[in-house]
DNA sequence: CTGAAAGCGCTAACAC
DNA sequence: GTGTTAGCGCTTTCAG
């Protein structure tokens, strides 16, 4: 314990920077001496400080990433999307910081205090209150969502509007002509979550284009909150044969919903779901889904946020494009 | 930005040393000059540098939480978890450093590193090869969960002995004879992990005090493993008229399976969950539980952690007692 | 290809 | 009650 560069070098007969430099990699070393370092490395148990690096580099080699724990968004997502920041950040030698609130204090504080190379924000609203100041701070910062304006930050996530979209072309080409999407809980809407306002503006174009009819609920992630949004469908849209419910909390209780009222799926409605896809599968029916990508969602974020660290790149958008899969819950409107 | 204390000192009319004890409260300044100097940080905006800080005082503020995010424990689990943890820790002024590997080199970097004042870690076996290691490392650790020799370590957990008994003399006390523990997947069981095995004992030290007739099955985390497991308890108890579920994932599933079978809850099985409260909520019926506090057991775990950071106590083991909440799910024993 | 040495920004003796 | 200063352990010029 407690042995440092020094003493590295002293076992090895060398200078500290030569020792530091066997480390990074940053000049090239003879065979004989990187093999007495590393040796002498080896032998002590050697490991580098992060905090006096940290200082004397300017790099801490650590991401942060701001994930409000909230009860309306499916854990299951939060857990990939997790799952995927630290392991793409391990990928790149980084470690991760784990900040739960989304206080912009918070986030002012690992960054101001150069605790961490670049932060991660999941969760991005509209106009979220956490972007300009992100904009301000001097390291770059990954959004997970699409703000109104992302002042020169990089953002990525699934495209939504496409994701609506091709849910509503999908039913229409089953023969669907009046369909509905059940979608996100009203908070969530009234913070202008600007995912489920896409979704929405992706539905709503894809209903036009094929000139179906359709009607769009809120819903809220409790089983009162599911019976509620489909009786409101139903009320509505009385012969409506198909629904798209992008809600993955009140996913289980819409379907119990339906069955308690008489409508099978996916014999008297179909089902398209948005959610993660072991969501999807974990129904008593698999659902024919528009998978959720979250890990995949958190591997580019941490990659796009190592660019702007490692290799300075300038800062982009990538919108994820939604894919279908069919797995029965959706078939041939009935006759 | 990169205002430094000697920028703030310059600015205050004071020495860095003034400044710094201002910010740490070590030694007692005299009312006009802390006003000066908290008024200098304010209008610099100054932020200490947390790797000087780190190097000079050898503390990090930084926690860090090994949270290996397997598939067959709940995501609502974990995640009460890590906000326990997240939360009490900024409580003390602490952030938190996430690991989702249960790997030891990972452990070893992060400690050996100085990157952290103590580690908490999830999910520990009976066995588990990463108490030795954590035994040597020179920050403190404290575990979740009990392994079988803690080794001077600090260890917190729900008291899954005393939650087993409590269920079956729950059971008993409503007139039950024949009652069922459905468990953990098998793998959990094959792992040792302690909170399983210690749940099995105290189910069966309860079925054995109240003279019951009791069996055990292990339950996949799958549609099929719940009604697996719910037909091996009906094919070896035909007139089971209580289950226990301990396994929060299947627990939907075992409770579809029932229906399926013709079994109805309460009127002809009676049902104890083990799980948290939100997971027995969210049930169609809402179920008779025994609570598992995930985020009281993750505060428990910073408050030991930094009992030994700051205060320098003594390593304990912590079990908190379960508590039962009737729901409605268990009635007495059917004529 | 290697070494010497000047910091990086802060804390905590040690002075007074 | 306050100031001076010697490190903390590493990176990175600058020299050779």
């Amino acid at each position: 314990m407690a042995t440092t560069i020094d003493d590295v070098a002293r076992a090895a007969g060398v200078s500290t920077s030569t020792v530091s430099y066997v480390l990074s990699g940053k000049r090239p070393i003879s065979e004989p001496t990187r093999q007495r370092v590393e040796r002498a490395i080896r032998d002590l148990g050697y490991r580098p400080h992060a905090g006096a690096r940290a200082l004397a580099s300017s790099r801490t080699d650590v991401l942060g990433l701001m994930a409000p724990l909230r009860v309306d968004v499916n854990f299951s997502v939060i857990m990939q999307f997790v799952t995927g920041v630290v392991s793409a950040a391990r990928t790149y030698g980084h470690d991760v910081l784990l900040l739960t609130s989304d206080e912009i204090a918070d986030m002012e504080r690992v960054a101001s205090g150069s605790m961490v190379d670049a932060l991660v924000m999941m969760d991005v609203e509209a106009d979220d209150p956490r972007v300009p100041v992100l904009t301000g701070l001097s390291q770059p910062a990954v959004l997970i969502g699409l703000p109104r304006d992302p002042e020169g930050l990089s953002c990525v996530d699934l495209d939504f509007a496409a994701a609506g979209r091709l849910a509503a072309q999908h039913l229409a080409r089953l023969g669907h002509r009046r369909i509905a999407l059940i979608g996100s809980p009203r908070a969530v809407m009234e913070r202008h979550t600007s995912y489920a306002e896409r979704m929405i503006e992706g539905f709503t174009r894809g209903v036009t284009e094929s000139s179906l009819e359709g009607v769009v609920e809120a819903c809220e992630a409790s089983t009162a909150g599911a019976s509620d949004a489909v009786d409101r469908v139903l009320a509505r849209l009385p012969d409506v044969t198909a629904l798209v419910v992008h809600n993955e909390v009140a996913l289980p209780w819409v379907l119990a919903t339906l069955r308690e009222r008489g409508r099978h799926v996916p014999d008297d409605v179909s089902v398209v779901a948005l959610c993660p896809s072991d969501v999807a599968l974990g129904q008593l029916l698999p659902l024919t889904s528009i998978d959720i990508p979250a890990q995949a969602i958190g591997e580019v974020a941490v990659e796009m946020a190592m660019a702007r660290v490692v290799r300075d790149e300038p800062a982009e958008t990538r919108l994820l494009a939604p894919r279908l899969v069919e797995r029965g819950s959706t078939v041939a409107r009935p006759a």
